[in-house]
DNA sequence: TGAATTTGTTAATCTAGTTTATTTTTTTAT
DNA sequence: ATAAAAAAATAAACTAGATTAACAAATTCA
């Protein structure tokens, strides 16, 4: 069934009870989104956090120019979210749309709430999570203004080698930060050597 | 006493008991920083979490050109640390340094830990500190791929203007990401306006 | 199967921000 | 008060990456 993959996942760190599992099960549910859908849209409120089952997720946003620019994407095994609007149930200013069908299983905060509430260890389990989001976030940052516009391309391939192959090309550019022109002059350059 | 100002900050999100405020006070120690001084330096584990009870810090790294770049800034009631070096326990990429004298309550690792397991509330709070901190960093981002250095330097002085009165402009200018020449030049096309 | 749409390339020109070097102003310590 | 040190400003030459536009491949789908 679609939750076994995200009770082995929820295994790797923590030990459920069976009823500790059965509640959770009754505090979330399965949906399943096709390509191109949105889990998310900008002006709407994030009702949910999704864990991803399979499919490909981007997280994007669009400026004042009209400009799309990706934050993050997210793969099987990964959460996928606007955390700034489902933390504070306001309205997002980014997008969560499908790049692949896409399976979820998705907490809504009151879910959440309460699963915390039941079962601590959830709650623990988040913290860590957070805190690994927060370091990559920061990491990211950083490379941001250390790293050439090359070496940040080189970095994001060493770490997301199955996101690169799964997602064309100028989402990639977005995702760096860089204009797929320029990707593609690093691209050809690096093809060189 | 030095412990108040901490306490006065929890309770604007939990309500302790005197016993966990017992607990979490033999959990804790004050510890003063003179201007100058490193909490964490490059290569070494990052110890404590750090509550800023007075003073200005900063979080850096230096990279391999030996340039210094200015990750977070923090004063009175934020929180200090390396994140990464923190949770893994592993030596650090970072520098914190005081830019002032600095007065923090230090919590290690384990303390930190004993905590979360004997006042849940305080995994809680710290939940919720962690995803307000995963936003404003995608925020940053997100500020950084879109905005020129002229707004986003705007934004930081409206975000932060009291620790844009209390750090020398080139620490501005590295946390922005540009340099101290071109930061000057922004500050003066500014002041023709 | 082939027309339409999406994705990727190449090259010329342009610009935001860097680098380097010098000068001026402010802060710190005596 | 004053010398030394730290911080800020100015200016010119330079570069990483953007923009524009035209074209080439690859997918998609009727």
């Amino acid at each position: 069934m679609h939750y076994s993959s995200f009770l082995n996942y929820i295994n790797n760190y923590i030990n459920l009870s069976e009823k500790e599992i059965a509640f959770l099960r009754s505090n979330t549910n399965y949906k399943k989104y096709l390509k191109g859908h949105y889990i998310v849209q900008q002006g709407a409120v994030c009702k949910h956090t999704n864990f991803i089952i399979s499919g490909c997720t981007k997280n994007f946003y669009v400026d004042q120019q009209g400009q799309e620019h990706i934050v993050t994407f997210a793969i099987e095994n990964w959460w996928s979210a606007d955390l700034s609007s489902f933390i504070t149930q306001t309205p997002s200013d980014f997008n969560v749309k499908c790049i692949e069908a896409t399976e979820v299983i998705q907490f809504t905060y009151q879910n959440q709430d309460e699963i915390f509430q039941n079962i601590p260890k959830m709650e623990t389990l988040f913290r860590k999570l957070l805190e690994k989001a927060l370091v990559s976030s920061q990491k990211r940052i950083v490379n941001n203004f250390s790293l050439s516009a090359k070496d940040q391309y080189l970095y994001f391939k060493k770490q997301f080698s199955t996101i690169e192959q799964r997602v064309p090309q100028y989402m990639v550019a977005s995702y760096l930060g860089i204009t797929k022109e320029f990707l593609s002059k690093i691209k050809t350059e690096l093809a060189k050597d």
